[in-house]
RNA sequence: CGCGGGGUAGAGCAGUGGCAGCUCGUCGGGCUCAUAACCCGGAGGUCGCAGGUUCGAGUCCUGCCCCCGCAACCA
């Protein structure tokens, strides 16, 4: 019985390129565990957009005098790119900007407002009379009225860390204009998380058993010591989704409140476009689907708390209002944070150029390559460090002489000997030794399988070349090389072992190594594929088009089981799966990039 | 202030009571099919510090030190 799987991706924001840590933290993850779930057959929907609003776009858009949708859009193409490249398989990658996500959010608001989940309370703002408008409070700086410091921000004090309130801060300046903003009173829809915290700390306690620590530990943690606290979920603002009521037009629903809902909408936005119809009904109606949420920790408290609490706080409204059903929604099954990638020791900063940026990355190496070292070195459990000379170190020392080696060296010993086929043996003649390796590799289908399962991805990726080395070892034990010379039936059943042990490998490294994976399947002459293709279109609607990436899946796609291959099958022409670097050359130049 | 995660060989990590492990690097040996790749063996750790519980603690308890995060858009 297959199982439906949410794939659920942060929302990269529109005002920065896609580096590595991002790649590592969240989309790179979603997408192992996607893939994972092809091969084993699952129904998989693995979704994520562009977050296009908030004000650091418009405020971009202004500085560069440009639309903001010129601004996004920018943005948006580029992290399309990036994702195209690296073999990200979004199902739907699309936009917040889009009329049925708009639909979608208003839709959630309404649910809540229904509910009783939402008050309204008015309150000081500051405001400038400069740019005729309300100003964030990251955009308003002045004196910490605690400390004294002059550089603080109205709702944050970065020198002595307390968290101030906005109204009370000395000598306010306009981040922008450096204008003086005077106070005004201003009404806003708030969220009151403070009727809903018992629902999620039961939500919480009842996956805290196989949630990572660093997840359901904060989230429990800040909840039992802080409670819930009511958020506001409207803006001064002019960009974003309006607010579905008479009176509020000159504001917009809050960018926090409205881009988790893309899980959402971008999966009812991917049924409309491959005319699947209601088919997303299957993984947020269906109470047996599992989602899962890749994000990185900056993000925890936030998909483990608040966006259940507005799943919760929506019941079986949301369906009501949307599609006349009462139906609850599914919850997160599970919210897989990473921790954060640092560069060659530092903290990544984009405005400081401190990091290694997804697409100029894909200019010089293989994506398979890139995607080895982070999955192999991925913050699962604790911040890690991108370094150059590991960079490099790893891609020679594991993925090349372990696995890429091994490939190779048994498939060209293969092709030479047997003149481009698989040694044609009885298979009533396997050694012990030889069914010995194979029932070891075919085990690896359960242990392997279990760490992508539970998004334990460093471990799999370990486990699968420690069986190579297992075929390394046996390789070197029955010495082909020297067999063939005076034994060739010997030579014969090693080297058709080994294939098959190769062929079964490729299946457990592909969610890992998809590009690479699918270069052996075509060499071993396979007719199926291992996945689909990714292509990009676009989409109009009311407010304009829109570009998204999407996936075809592979009509007869290969599954999550050992080869079955036979003796006598046609070889194509083996070549190396991946490239060696050369630590003098590419230490040097990339730290030179980094100014270092 | 508080909350969460972490501190184990040169580097990166696993290990929730029973002789301290893995990968890479390093040193020595073997092999020559393979991208000088592969295989075997050695060296290298008072498990952040100090107490405690226990026949026995990296693992449990107490105190302390250090690093990284924490409500919004710098992931």
């Amino acid at each position: 019985m297959p199982e439906n799987i949410l794939i659920a991706i942060a929302w990269p924001y529109a005002n920065a390129e896609i580096h590595v840590g991002n790649i590592t933290g969240s989309h790179l993850p979603g997408d192992i565990v996607a893939r994972y779930h092809r091969l084993r057959g699952n129904n998989v929907l693995m979704v994520s957009g562009t977050d296009s609003h908030g004000t650091p776009v418009t405020i971009r858009a202004d500085d560069e005098g440009k639309p903001v949708e010129e601004i996004y859009k920018q943005f948006h193409d580029t992290f399309l790119e990036v994702f195209k490249g690296y073999g990200i398989t979004y199902d739907l990658f699309t936009s917040t900007h889009t009329e049925n996500h708009f639909k979608v959010a208003q839709t959630i608001f309404l649910a809540l407002k229904q509910n009783g989940c939402l008050y309204t309370e008015i309150r000081p703002q500051w405001y400038s009379p400069a740019a005729q408008k309300f100003l964030p409070d990251r955009y308003v700086e002045g004196s910490c009225y605690l400390c004294g410091y002059e550089g603080a921000r109205s709702d944050q004090c970065d020198r002595c860390g307390n968290v101030l309130e906005p109204e009370k801060l000395i000598n306010p300046r306009s981040k922008i204009d450096n204008s003086t903003p005077e106070l005004r009173d201003t009404e806003h829809y708030f969220l009151d998380l403070t009727k809903l915290e018992s629902s999620v700390t039961n939500f919480l306690r009842a996956r805290q058993s196989y949630w990572r620590e660093t997840v359901s530990g904060q989230s429990l943690g800040q909840i039992e010591s802080d409670g819930l606290k009511p958020r506001p979920i409207t803006r001064d603002l002019d960009w974003g989704i309006p607010v579905p009521e008479d009176g509020w037009e000159t504001k917009r629903i809050y960018v926090w409140f409205e881009a988790v809902i893309g899980y959402l909408s971008a999966s009812i936005e991917w049924s409309k476009v491959s005319g699947s119809g209601e088919a997303w009904r299957e993984w947020w109606t269906n109470p047996a689907a599992k989602s899962f949420y890749f994000i990185g920790k900056d993000n925890i408290f936030f998909h483990a708390a608040w966006w259940p609490a507005q799943l919760m706080g929506a019941g079986s409204t949301f369906m009501n209002l949307f599609a006349g059903e009462e139906t609850p929604l599914v919850l997160p099954y599970d919210v897989p944070a990473n921790q954060f990638m640092n560069l060659e020791g530092q903290k990544i900063s984009g405005s400081r150029n401190w990091a290694v940026w997804g697409r100029d990355a894909l200019t010089r190496y293989d994506p398979d390559a890139l995607r080895y070292y982070l999955t192999i070195n991925m913050p699962e459990a604790r911040d890690s460090d991108w370094a150059w000379d590991e960079f490099v170190a790893r891609n020679n020392n594991e993925l090349v002489a372990t696995w890429g080696n091994l490939a190779n060296r048994v498939l060209s010993f293969s092709f030479k000997h047997w003149e481009g086929h698989v040694p044609l043996v009885d298979l009533n003649q396997l050694r012990a030794a030889d069914r010995n390796l194979l029932a070891v590799i075919e085990a690896g289908f359960e242990t392997v399988g279990g760490f992508y399962e539970s998004v334990k991805l460093r471990d799999a990726l370990r486990e699968s070349l420690r069986l190579a080395t297992e075929v390394n070892r046996y390789l070197d034990i029955h010495a082909p090389w020297t067999a063939i010379k005076t034994d060739r039936d010997s030579a014969a059943l090693t080297i058709y072992t080994a294939l098959k042990a190769i062929d079964s490998l490729k299946v457990l490294f592909a969610p890992v190594l998809p590009f690479s994976s699918e270069k052996l399947n075509s060499f071993f002459g396979a007719a199926r594929p291992l996945f689909g293709e990714q292509y990009t279109e676009t989409v109009s609607d009311s407010l304009g088009q829109h570009s998204v990436l999407r996936y075809r899946p592979a009509s007869q796609a290969l599954t999550w089981q050992p080869s079955d291959l036979q003796p006598g099958a046609v070889l194509v022409q083996p070549e190396p799966l991946f490239k060696k670097l050369d630590e003098k050359l590419v230490v040097p130049e990339e730290r030179a990039r980094l100014g270092q």
